[in-house]
DNA sequence: GATTACTTACCGTCCGTTCAGTAGACTGTA
DNA sequence: TACAGTCTACTGAACGGACGGTAAGTAATC
């Protein structure tokens, strides 16, 4: 059996050996997922990288799948965090647009790997699909922010508003694509550069 | 043997069986890799689509990795014709580099599930990595013009000329994403969005 | 001795690919 | 017109290997 989240035990019951990290299974799985794909990941590559037997994975993990189920949850998670952040549900649309896009970035880069999961999800199973099925609940609260931030006068109303939120969203999403950690962008100043394009172009004012 | 572009006869020779459709087996591989991921399509399924047997398809192609590569041939050839058009070759470059974003958008509409395909490449095979190779060097040129651009006065430089390239091609390539021909969306249309978007942003003027 | 956290060995299935055989269309010769 | 020969374009069955998952046993810790 598993618990809610997918782990099988992980705590320290009193008898048995150390318990184990299961945030480092997935860190290792989520990187492997990302580098051949999930389909094209086996197990017995995971285990290697992970130091141990496929069947060792089997005693956390119940299967493949709940990886990825896992791996998933924790982006979702963190995306709709900042919907809930009182700079999400405060204020001018305008600022609470920028607000969920400075946060969408932060996330995309925290938790790179597993946002890149997530984005990259074609929906072949359950697991999937509901993954696809939060995410799409994610991008309707950004549409309807872009919404009122239309109607309050901030955004342009020349083009369409769901085109809007996708181009947008298509932006900064696809950050995961390029952007490393470590090199010369610190985040901030990548949430500043998107912002600044994503609201006023990479035309010179 | 295979000949250069890998089809393995599909001429008409003088005597046989009618020739076939190189194009629509490829359409349907390509349909079925974006559908299931290419690791996750099984030649049975391809087969089963195309109403025919898993070594009937092997008559004509060599491998499923060669379906691969002549699908993602086709994308890349197209995206790379569109900057030995003469738009792209002369004039000022801010127009340059416009016509060559109008162009990329209509390669994305027109091929769609080709340049799906090639946007979700990973670099797991030789034929992947190559084909990631040739996708770098078209990116290259588009930064080459975005720097070219930006010397002319037309694009901003208050921000990095890569990461302004790589989100406006961020934005661009997100299309694949949720637009589907025959929506309300004329593919002129959403170039215009595309460029207006990208160009002078979301914000109002 | 109870419980945890494994290890080694293995199983059934599916997948990409191959191979032997063959039906159908055409050509060449009589 | 007949028919052998040649070529194309397949069919059906099979193969080796890899993969996800399992079963049974065991070392470590309480």
């Amino acid at each position: 059996m598993t618990s809610a989240t997918g782990e099988r035990r992980g705590g320290n019951g009193r008898a048995g050996r150390d318990p184990y990290d299961l945030a480092a299974v997935l860190d290792i799985a989520t990187a492997a997922f990302n580098e051949f794909g999930y389909e094209a990941t086996s197990m017995g590559v995971l285990a290697e990288r992970l130091g141990t037997s496929k069947s060792a994975i089997y005693y956390h993990v119940t299967s493949k799948e709940d990886l990825l189920r896992l791996a998933l949850d924790r982006a979702l998670g963190e995306l709709e965090r900042v919907l809930e952040q009182e700079g999400a549900t405060t204020g001018k649309a305008d600022a609470r647009l920028r607000f969920v896009v400075r946060g969408a970035v932060r996330v995309l880069v925290d938790d790179l790997p597993y946002v890149t999961l997530l984005l990259r999800l074609r929906g072949n199973s359950a697991v999937e699909r509901e993954a696809l099925e939060r995410r799409r609940e994610f991008d309707h609260a950004v549409a309807r922010l872009v919404d009122e931030a239309r109607d309050e006068g901030s955004l342009r109303a020349d083009i369409d508003a769901r085109t809007t939120t996708r181009l947008l969203f298509g932006m900064i999403n696809s950050i995961v694509e390029w952007y490393r950690p470590g090199g010369p962008l610190t985040p901030d100043q990548l949430a500043d550069d998107v912002i600044s394009v994503a609201f006023d172009g990479v035309a010179r004012a």
